[in-house]
DNA sequence: TTAGACACCGTTTTT
DNA sequence: CGGTGTCTAA
């Protein structure tokens, strides 16, 4: 089934699983793919306006990921005779980078010797399971009468040969929008994915193209497709607006854009709206985060920092945690081994750092670094001026009041008066979307009342945000988020703020496609119907318009 | 091996 | 505009 945002494919989903799920056997169930924990929690969201409590019980809502996890921890025996372990993408990705040679092939041989499985060979694993053994197939498609899946355009290969292999057992029903593929980049994922499933599975294909009920009367979707296709622009709706900056004007006008779009939603009495900034980077997203938590004077009126959510790179912001946790630990620590812990926690910052982006300067940062936190242990000298501002911090040390959350402002503070810090104070700002800060309250809490301090701090917070990063299903959105397009994809918000800047995230790039950017002005689509109420796109002021015509 | 001067560049990745 | 890589001098 094809059609685009708030077509109803999902619901028209579900309504044929709550028709199926009368007819279940005993053991029987459906199961429901998507691709990432928010799209699973969306649809869950959808099947309690939809089924029934006891119906509910019948539907197993999965991240491809999870459903081939359980698969490999069940069936993995198969490939190589062992139990199956997963290799944490953290570690993975250091591993990765520090590696010599071909990786792929490492992880191919681990998973072979020794049944080790990076996340991203979940998929493939479990489609060998599915195409080599008969009997698994026959298990899974007598278990599931009906697989649903969800955003089928942007399927991989290998979650392609795990869909292929079950075709053969079970129903197969695909939801797809053509015109919301946006990981095209990615080599496993086909653009021609939709066209040569249809030749395989040779479906019914029902098209809801145009319809629409995301956005009542339309204005929203119409304005998209124009966008999309490079026609002129549908006449001005009271649904999308657009507004631009001047050459320095970039926080204010923004920031002013989410307050007027608060404003607006509630002239439109939606209640607790919820709002999404959306850009094309995430280096704007950074900047815009800290833009919203500084005040600003738009047209003579003050505009005040604005709470918010980033959705963003756990990973590092949980190292940058670890850091600022080492800074709580200060004051229980001597001098030296405060030093040297904190630079070796630094260090690994930019480990994993490097490991990401691949640049040379976090590569050197976290030498230097670790260079100097073996130096500080052995009562060498400091070589770099960064490792001394760091070890000169320690020495002014912090003071602790025994309130975590003042604590950990004050911890802040201090990495934020230390100019090699600072980049790791910015990332420490964005940890409150674990929303682990209660457990993290707690465990620090705990650690003041048992050791009149916050020893053990970097263990306790390391800890945390692994286990909420690993069990939290992701929360319902809520107020103002942050992110860029790509995330956003299968969410709805009331209000949607799609920025561009001035020197970086440009909606259209030459570089990299020529005009008239096909890819680009899909993405614009998926951002722009990600509104429910209202649009409103923030441009720099010398920009071309959005369409030719 | 580090610090500074200068040129260049500026997207996206589910778990 | 601001961060990153490269080159050069110490």
């Amino acid at each position: 089934m094809t059609g685009g945002p708030g077509s109803g494919k999902t619901t028209i989903s579900l309504l044929k699983a709550k028709q199926v799920i009368s007819n279940l056997a005993a053991g029987q169930e459906i199961l429901f793919l998507s691709f990432s924990r928010a799209a699973v929690r969306q649809v869950m969201t959808r099947c309690k306006l939809i089924l029934s409590r006891d119906e509910r019980r019948a539907i197993e809502v999965q991240t491809y990921h999870s459903f081939c996890l359980e698969g490999l921890r069940t069936h993995g025996r198969l490939l190589n005779g062992l139990q199956a372990r997963i290799a944490y993408p953290d570690l993975e990705r250091i591993e990765k980078a520090e590696f010599d040679g071909d990786w792929s092939e490492e992880l191919a041989r681990r998973a072979k010797a020794e049944g080790i499985f990076a996340f991203d060979q979940f998929a493939g694993a479990m489609a060998d399971i599915v195409e080599g053994c008969a009997a698994v197939r026959t298990l899974l498609g007598s278990k599931y009468p009906l697989i649903i899946v969800d955003e089928f355009q942007d399927t991989d290969d290998d979650q392609w040969r795990i869909i292929a292999g079950l075709s053969q057992v079970t129903t197969i029903f695909c939801l797809a929008d053509p015109d919301q593929s946006i990981f095209q980049y990615d080599p496993k994922v086909d653009p021609l994915r939709l066209k040569k499933a249809q030749a395989f599975l040779k479906p019914k294909v029902v098209d809801l193209a145009g319809d629409n009920h995301r956005s009542p009367n339309g204005g929203i979707l119409a304005f998209a497709d124009a966008v999309m296709k490079n026609t002129g622009l549908p006449s001005p709706c009271s649904e999308v607006t657009q507004h631009s900056y001047p050459p320095r004007g970039f926080e204010p006008t923004v920031h002013a854009a989410v307050i007027w779009m608060f404003s607006q939603l509630a002239k439109a009495k939606v209640e607790r709206p919820t709002i999404a900034v959306l850009t094309r980077s995430n280096p704007l997203v950074s900047d815009i985060s800290a833009l919203l938590g500084q005040e600003h004077t738009y047209k003579n009126q003050t505009l005040k920092p604005v709470a918010h959510e980033v959705v963003w790179d756990p990973e590092l912001s949980a190292a940058a945690a670890v850091v600022l946790a080492s800074v709580l630990e200060w004051p229980r620590q001597d001098v030296r081994e405060a030093k040297a812990q904190t630079l070796r926690l630094v260090s690994a910052y930019y480990r994993l750092k490097a490991a990401t982006d691949g640049t040379q300067s976090a590569k050197d940062l976290a030498r230097q670094f670790g260079e100097a936190a073996v130096a500080v242990s052995s009562g060498g000298k400091l070589k770099t001026n960064k490792a001394k501002e760091v070890a000169a911090a320690v020495e002014v040390g912090v003071s602790l009041v025994g309130d975590p959350v003042a604590d950990w402002r004050a911890a802040s503070r201090t990495l934020g008066q230390t100019p090699a810090l600072v980049e790791i104070q910015r990332q420490v700002r964005l940890v409150r979307l674990f929303r682990a800060t209660d457990a993290l309250g707690q465990g620090l809490a705990e650690s003041w009342v048992a050791t009149g301090g916050y020893a053990g701090a970097t263990v306790l917070v390391k800890k945390v945000l692994d286990q909420e990063r690993l069990i939290s299903a992701e929360l319902e959105p809520q107020g103002l988020l942050v992110m860029n397009i790509h995330k956003s994809k299968g969410k709805e918000f009331d209000g949607v703020i799609l920025v561009e800047g001035a020197f970086k995230s440009f909606f259209f790039d030459d570089r990299n496609e020529k005009a008239p950017f096909p890819q680009s002005r899909r993405l614009l689509r998926v951002a722009i119907t990600r509104a429910r109420t209202r649009v409103a796109i923030v441009r720099p002021m010398n920009s071309a318009p959005l369409c030719d015509s």
